[in-house]
DNA sequence: GTTACTAATGATGGAGACCTTCAAAAGTAA
DNA sequence: TTACTTTTGAAGGTCTCCATCATTAGTAAC
């Protein structure tokens, strides 16, 4: 029924304090042993115990005392994120980001490389690899400091981390995106569908921070999305869930269509620059590209609507590249939803426009380490890089 | 991230342990203190004194050792299933139907009522009272005897226990269910969407016992859906997940129509019962009703199709009224899902059949007890009914 | 520069819950 | 009646927590 958290002796119990005083101090600048004691309810004489040892292991460093205040100086002690690192790569189309933090999620350096969209596997690889090296230089890191990395990439991937199906990329295909990646790193390698990547960094650090169901649409070239439900990505039994744009009754496939019709745009543009002229000419007041926009956001709503019809999400996030034109497109899709949904949910604008897939990445990585690091089981590990 | 269950003193460690030890014992029978200590992992004189601090909270009972065997006889205890009593109810369209059951959720006493499915409010509620007093005195308890109950209805319910909305019988809609059954019974009155209680009881006790994603499909005179997402009801931020049928597109609400056509039944038929002439025409192998069943079958999974493709299941789940007829709208239901989905869940029948609901209700109460009486956070609460 | 005030430190003593160990007890089997 | 088996009950020890209080290291005021 709920996880069996065992009981056990005192040590289980030491654990659990430990976890306790890690958890009010992570993501938060140092703190005294009295404010420690506060917020944990421990006795200050019990925190003192739990933070040396914390202190012992590696987990907390003593700060300078805080100056200038009454009475004697208090120890100050901080949560050493900077004893890990994880990174998030994001391996886009046109695009290939990697991000690398610490343990709080700060993110300490950025790499992003342009790559030909019709580069093959081969190059792309390449590509992914030369980010990454220069990602970990520019952090001053070395492979064996990465604690865990997950990479985002379209299309459906197994446990294994190896690419199933990729609509989009039909060479990506059978690529086995966690081995590749984990000659350049330490620690596992998670790979993870950009949508719901880019989803899990909205209910992290963007506007769906405080929801706990979220259906997040990445509207672009390619139609995705990610659903948050009960603050927990969802993946389905077999990593497949969210895709739902199979379904032809539901618009997905047609959307595009209505964007590629476009004939505004001058001859021999790129299909994929096609839409920037439409949504452009949508917010000129041209009649004839607000009419397209309005079938897309139509076809777009069904999607949406049959999955906040079926899951009553308290946020529809509006991600992708398309999110960028959300001032001529995010009304009529707000009007196509309310037209067919029982409950009408807000329905916003991603906050974090190309970085989400890259910072979902990153977070993903956290979640990672989190259940192995501080789990309520067996309480806090030890400050080393995981095995696989 | 995770729930945070904070440390603590000692006693906190004697709250997990009381915890583990009510976990190992319930819905099982009487164990000695050798096998307690084994099953919970705490040394023997610890089992004892937390297994006697149980007993004389009420929580469990010594039982006579067990006769025949080598050595000393062992003292043993069991849970005390029988400290509090649960209701179940469903109030159905034909049918009313109240479940008495103990804390390990054994069925002490069902009661079935028929109502006419014409009945107003009145009537209806008035039908309630009855079954819920004859099922009370059929068990030999009293009101006060029960700690909580729900109450399953068709129809969206606020989190107050009011129906908002209910399409099927509009006299319905505003009723307060849980102050209306809360004057006949003490403790908590939940109320909630009968097809997500048939869905749990799939999960609890029928063909989806060890799944974690269900969709469930209540395929009657009306079609519904119970969504199980990580072992968890599905209720969404409102409580109105679910409602896919409301989307035209997914045929849902076309879906009976094709059964409502069907001319072979005996002149002034009741609506009602038209669909079971369907089904056995088709089961005799007439042509007709055979391509209405695929027509109808054919709608069903347009909906359903979208619920698995958002949300991968393990397992599809076909009950409700016309499950009984699973026998000639399995098949055609499957093909029709293989035709659309990425990944093919599997797609089995109730084994519950009418009880569903009402069983779903059971579970629901105990599972609310659950988390009031042996919730991580607080350890075992004292064996007394919960207040409102 | 001294004195008063403030708040953290460090040490002491005590209580609760767990563990291991072992003699005594209460059965069955021979 | 004796041997064997397993549980019981008690004793002693350890760990982790708590409350309390004298001491210490600063700031503020005179």
């Amino acid at each position: 029924m709920t996880e069996q958290l065992a009981g056990g002796d005192l040590s289980r119990l030491r654990q659990l304090n430990a976890l306790a005083v890690v958890h009010v101090l992570r993501g938060r600048e140092a703190l005294t042993l009295t404010e420690l004691s506060r917020d944990t309810g421990l006795s200050r004489p019990s925190t003192e115990d739990v933070v040396l040892q914390l202190q012992e292991q590696g987990w907390l460093e003593e700060v300078q005392p805080a100056p200038g205040v009454m009475g004697r100086p208090a120890r100050r002690y901080r949560f050493r994120a900077d004893a890990g690192h994880v990174l998030g790569v994001d391996i886009g189309g046109h695009t290939i980001r990697v991000l690398a933090a610490d343990l709080d999620g700060q993110v300490k350096h950025t790499v992003r490389t342009p790559v030909a969209i019709t580069a093959g596997r081969v190059d792309r690889l390449g590509a992914v690899d030369a980010a990454v090296a220069e990602c970990l230089s520019g952090a001053g890191l070395s492979g064996a400091d990465v604690w865990a990395t997950t990479v985002g990439t379209s299309g459906l991937v197994d446990a294994s981390g190896r690419v199933v199906l990729s609509v989009a990329f039909p060479e990506w295909t059978g690529v086995h995106l966690a081995q590749h990646v984990g000659r350049l790193v330490g620690g596992p390698v998670l790979v993870e569908n950009d949508s719901r990547l880019a989803a899990l960094a909205e209910t992290w650090r963007g506007v769906a921070r405080y929801a706990q169901h979220v259906v997040y649409l990445l509207a672009g070239l390619r139609t995705g999305t990610g659903l948050i439900i009960d603050g927990r990505l969802h993946r389905g039994f077999a990593q497949a869930a969210g895709e739902i744009g199979a379904l032809p009754e539901l618009g997905w496939i047609r959307a595009q269509e209505h964007l590629r019709g476009w004939t505004g745009a001058p001859a021999g543009t790129d299909p994929d620059e096609l839409a920037g002229y439409v949504f452009a000419a949508a917010r000129e007041g041209d009649r004839r590209a607000l009419a397209v926009v309005r079938r897309y956001a139509k076809d777009l709503a069904l999607g949406a609507s049959a999955l906040v019809l079926a899951l009553d999400p308290q946020l529809v996030v509006l991600g992708g590249g398309f999110s960028r034109s959300a001032d001529v497109l995010l009304e009529p899709l707000r009007r196509e939803i309310e037209k067919r949904c029982v409950r009408i949910p807000e329905i916003v604008t991603s906050a974090l426009g190309d970085e989400a897939v890259a910072l979902g990445a990153v977070k993903h990585s956290l979640e990672h380490l989190q259940e192995h690091l501080f789990d309520a089981r067996t309480g806090v590990a030890a400050p080393v890089r995981p095995g696989r």
